[in-house]
RNA sequence: GCCGAGGUGGCGGAAUUGGUAGACGCACUAGGUUCAGGUCCUAGCGGUGGCAACACUGUGGGGGUUCGAGUCCCUUCCUCGGCACCA
């Protein structure tokens, strides 16, 4: 054992150790009950950052502790492969994408060895090899032919000049991220996945979810957004001919105070009125050239023109105008609104800019035409409503339905937010989706014995469209069901696709005849899943909806659900700070080095930088490149160790929370682990001899009142920590860790001359005591920090591999107390402390506590007192 | 804009879920060790008043329920995450 704490070569041989063992390798076995333990597998981004190495800490954390509670524990780690970066690396460096993400996996894949994680690397898959996405193609085709695959038009963003579709992210305030060019609007033939066809099932199934954070389940619930309403139809002529327009409304009750239509500038009434009226036609352009994402789509100005098209009231025949509103989503609903301004803020807003009649038609508070009130969407009696009037919400809704449906002009339905899942994306580092364009045929999914269709990996793009486009090796073939020439189809499949099922091919990453085996039947659904809560609606709900999917192809048995217990983790932050250049520039500065003046208190007075020039705190961030705040793992593992990242990063905050970063905190880890090492070195032979002597019956009575209080404390404060890691606030079983090493390190001493003190006995009890509580800390730390307590554990000869060793639990006859301390209080104030033996009663205890606080009471009479047992004593005068 | 989460010392956070607010750690202050710096050790550390004992006050702001509120209710202000092609 060496005397200096080497975090290098500990964490070496313990992972040696592991390696050779295949400790972390498990099958089947149904002897024992399985836990399916997974973290959200890594982008290869180039190397692992923070936000990885929380992930991967908390569910090592999680696995180390349950494989020690005698569960069989399966942790994989995979590659979500395929995506944008790698093309974005291609275009920039000139290196094919398969080769960056390899070279990627390889790099990070030896930085999560060395971070000691108890993953089985022999399930190890990448979803850009063809050995996994085979199973995406051959998926799809399965839904494709049940419909649940389907081809429609989808609107995406078009750079007009790299002639190329645009994610999201490349579009910068409206226009290409390469070009500089106003992105427009295209629609474009897609494919999509039927995920509508589940939202009843994805909505109610939420309600089981019990493992699942509120939280996470609303904001599913809200996505889904299943709405009660009535569709109703406005008649209109349009050259003679009698034409509907539909819209959607959850408050039909407010249809008597309906003044306008709205409709979505892509609606067919907006083209029809545009064909001759060009400041029409100008108007539905500025829409179409406008954004596609719906958070900016929200808050720009609502404008509207009228399209000069009247539509009938469907009760009161009164004619509407008819309008094009830029705030009406096509993609919702019937892509037309009623407008009722008078209790819809939108509609309120739109009807004054524009002059439109505001009918008060419900009966809320203190209505008046000129400011909008949060109230004037309140449910009430209908007014000004004829024959409606004096009806409350659900009967006036009922009533109009019922109306509506005699002129068959209406009736109630169920909407939903949730649309279909676009899949195709018109990009290379993807998976290909698998389908053949026939000009007799129409669209053939390949078949089987063509699966996969294989990605050529040695292609550059070079931002200019698909190169899969461009390569007729690829996309020339022949119809599989014809055999006439045919053109592949060179979209590829979101990524998302990749990540929907990852979690059941773990379960049988060898397997080449099929999706899925029977290991998924042992293994799934996953019983606990660790992510972020960004992911919180669009993967997970994703992945709910491939279960079903799933399921319903006959290849999950009983499961629905993927995982059955969800843990979102916090983002990891840092200081941000900047300066201003004298060019004008401003220059981002890492917090390192950054130097703080504090006044005598500790309070920040002013920052610097390591030359003197003054830099500004710019609050806590995310890390990123850009800010230049982020902090390098691999720099953290080479100078402290992975023991300390781990043990600061579970320390510094709850896994739900944010975690801020700070280089001291690192500090103050590293520091505890450096105390532990020096503690077991300097108690190595005591505690040797107190484990010779573990079985030893100890006589309390014979041993020192604060020796007996050092065992309890110890005790208590597993008890707490086991508890804590019942609800995974593995920051306070960190904390804990470190008040039993300060208990540990305050050994009492047997010489004191008491009465009935047996000195030898005593210094026995110590020593047992000793053994007892180091074991128990380093059984607490280890999935924490496993590699220093494996190797504590060998040294101090507790046993060959404390991976092994059973979890620990707190001894009920060491928590055993006499007495209690009941806090006392007078009115509800603490005014004092009552230490009562453990046998008293009510009122015995009540006298001794008033008796505590004698001087807060002067004699006042007791009204009466209130006893929390084992806990308080409030006293009311 | 819509949906969701969160505000506790100088800082990260804790509080047995309605019962001693500030555990544990960082920073800071004083002392010790050291040639010195670092390390390490001991003690102190919410605010105000006081030499002290102690008193009052304190969990973003305001109001309420309760013997008792950081925790429950109402209201208000601020910060962060998601919004369908980043993953």
């Amino acid at each position: 054992m060496l005397d200096r704490y080497d975090p290098r070569s500990i964490e070496s041989e313990s992972q040696s150790f592991w390696e050779s063992r295949r400790s972390f390798r498990v099958t089947e076995d149904p002897s024992r009950p399985k836990f399916y333990c997974l973290s959200m597998f890594p982008y290869p981004s180039g190397k692992l950052h923070m936000g990885h190495v929380r992930n991967y800490t908390i569910g090592d954390v999680l696995t180390r502790h349950y494989r020690m509670r005698g569960m069989n524990v399966l942790q994989p780690m995979g590659w979500d492969a395929f995506g944008l970066p790698a093309e974005n690396a291609a275009i920039a460096n000139k290196v094919p994408p398969a080769k960056w993400t390899r070279d990627n996996i390889a790099y990070m894949k030896k930085q999560l060895k060395g971070l000691g994680f108890a993953l089985d690397w022999e399930r190890e898959l990448a979803t850009c090899d063809p050995a996994y996405y085979k199973w995406n193609q051959w998926l799809f085709t399965r839904l494709f032919r049940k419909g649940l695959a389907y081809k429609k038009t989808g609107v995406v963003n078009w750079d007009p000049v790299d002639q190329t579709v645009l994610a999201n992210e490349q579009v910068i305030e409206g226009r290409g991220w390469r070009t500089g060019a106003p992105v427009e609007k295209r629609e474009i033939p897609m494919y999509f996945f039927r995920i509508t066809q589940y939202a009843e099932e994805l909505l109610g199934a939420l309600q089981g979810l019990t493992g699942w954070p509120e939280q996470v389940k609303l904001m599913q619930k809200n996505w889904i957004g299943r709405s009660e309403g009535v569709r109703i139809g406005f008649p209109y002529e349009l050259n003679g001919e009698k034409k509907t327009l539909w819209v959607f409304t959850t408050r039909a009750d407010t249809l008597m105070g309906t003044t306008f239509c709205a409709v979505a500038a892509e609606h067919p009434i907006a083209a029809w009125a545009a064909r001759n009226n060009s400041a029409l036609k100008d108007f539905i352009d500025e829409c179409k050239r406008g954004t596609v994402v719906e958070a900016e789509l929200a808050q720009i100005e609502k404008k509207g023109i009228p399209t000069g098209v009247f539509v009938s009231h469907p009760i009161s025949g009164e004619k509407l105008p008819v309008w094009v509103g830029n705030y009406v989503l096509m993609t919702y609903g019937e892509g037309a609104v009623m407008g009722v301004p008078a209790h819809d803020e939108r509609d309120f807003h739109f009807a004054n800019k524009y002059a439109l009649p505001i009918p008060q038609v419900i009966d809320v508070k203190a209505f008046t035409v000129g400011k909008w009130q949060d109230w004037y969407t309140d449910h009430g009696k209908c007014i000004n409503s004829g024959k409606y009037d004096g009806l409350d919400f659900q009967a006036s809704v009922d009533a109009i339905a019922t109306d509506l449906k005699a002129k068959d002009l209406g009736e109630k339905q169920v909407q939903w937010r949730l649309r279909d899942w676009g899949i195709s994306r018109q990009r290379y580092w993807g998976c290909p989706i698998p389908i053949v364009h026939c000009a007799a045929c129409g669209d053939v999914p390949v078949p089987d014995d063509q699966l996969p269709v294989v990605l050529p990996e040695n292609l550059v793009p070079d931002g200019t469209g698909n190169p899969l486009a461009k390569l007729p090796s690829f996309y020339e073939t022949k119809c599989p069901s014809c055999g006439k020439p045919a053109k592949r189809e060179t979209d590829t499949m979101d990524t998302f696709v990749d990540s929907s099922w990852y979690f059941a091919r773990f379960t049988c990453p060898d397997q080449s005849r099929a999706m899925v085996d029977e290991r998924a039947k042992y293994w799934l659904a996953v019983d606990q899943y660790i992510g972020g809560i960004e992911h919180a609606i669009l993967h997970l709900l994703y992945s709910r909806f491939f279960t079903r999917a799933m399921r319903d192809e006959g290849l999950l048995h009983d499961v629905s659900e993927p995982f059955t217990n969800l843990l979102t983790q916090g983002m990891v932050l840092a200081e941000t700070y900047y300066r201003d250049t004298p060019e004008g520039r401003r220059e981002w500065v890492h917090p390192s080095e950054v130097v703080l003046e504090r006044d005598a208190k500790g309070k920040i007075l002013t920052a610097k930088k390591q030359d003197g020039t003054d830099v500004v705190f710019d609050g806590i961030g995310t890390m990123s490149k850009s800010r230049n705040n982020g902090v390098d793992p691999q720099e953290l593992i080479e100078k402290y160790g992975a023991d300390t990242a781990r043990f600061f990063i579970i320390f510094a905050s709850p896994p739900t929370s944010s975690l801020e970063w700070s280089d001291k905190g690192v500090e103050g880890s590293h520091r505890f682990l450096k105390r532990l090492w020096s503690f077991a070195a300097e108690h190595k032979s005591e505690i040797a001899s107190g484990l010779e002597k573990k079985d030893t019956k100890i006589d309390w009575s014979k041993v020192p009142e604060g020796h007996k209080e050092w065992r309890r404390d110890i005790h208590t404060i597993l008890k707490q920590a086991n508890y804590d890691l019942g609800k995974h606030q593995f920051n306070t079983v960190a904390s804990a860790c470190m008040k039993i090493l300060n208990a540990l390190e305050r050994v009492p001493g047997a010489s004191k001359r008491e009465l009935g003190i047996d000195v030898l006995h005593a210094s026995m009890a110590m020593r047992i005591t000793l053994a007892e509580g180091s074991s128990i800390l380093l059984r607490l730390l280890s999935p924490i920090a496993p590699h220093i307590t494996h190797q504590l554990w060998r040294d101090l000869g507790f046993g060959e591999d404390v991976l092994r060793a059973p979890w620990p639990e707190p001894d009920p006859a060491a928590l055993e107390r006499d007495e209690i301390d009941y806090v006392v209080q007078v009115n509800g104030k603490t005014r004092g402390n009552a230490r009562v033996p453990k046998s008293a009663d009510a009122k015995t205890a009540e006298s001794m506590a008033a008796e505590a606080v004698k001087k807060y009471i002067e004699g006042r009479p007791i009204r009466k007192a209130i006893i929390v047992p084992g806990r308080l004593i409030n006293i009311v005068i």
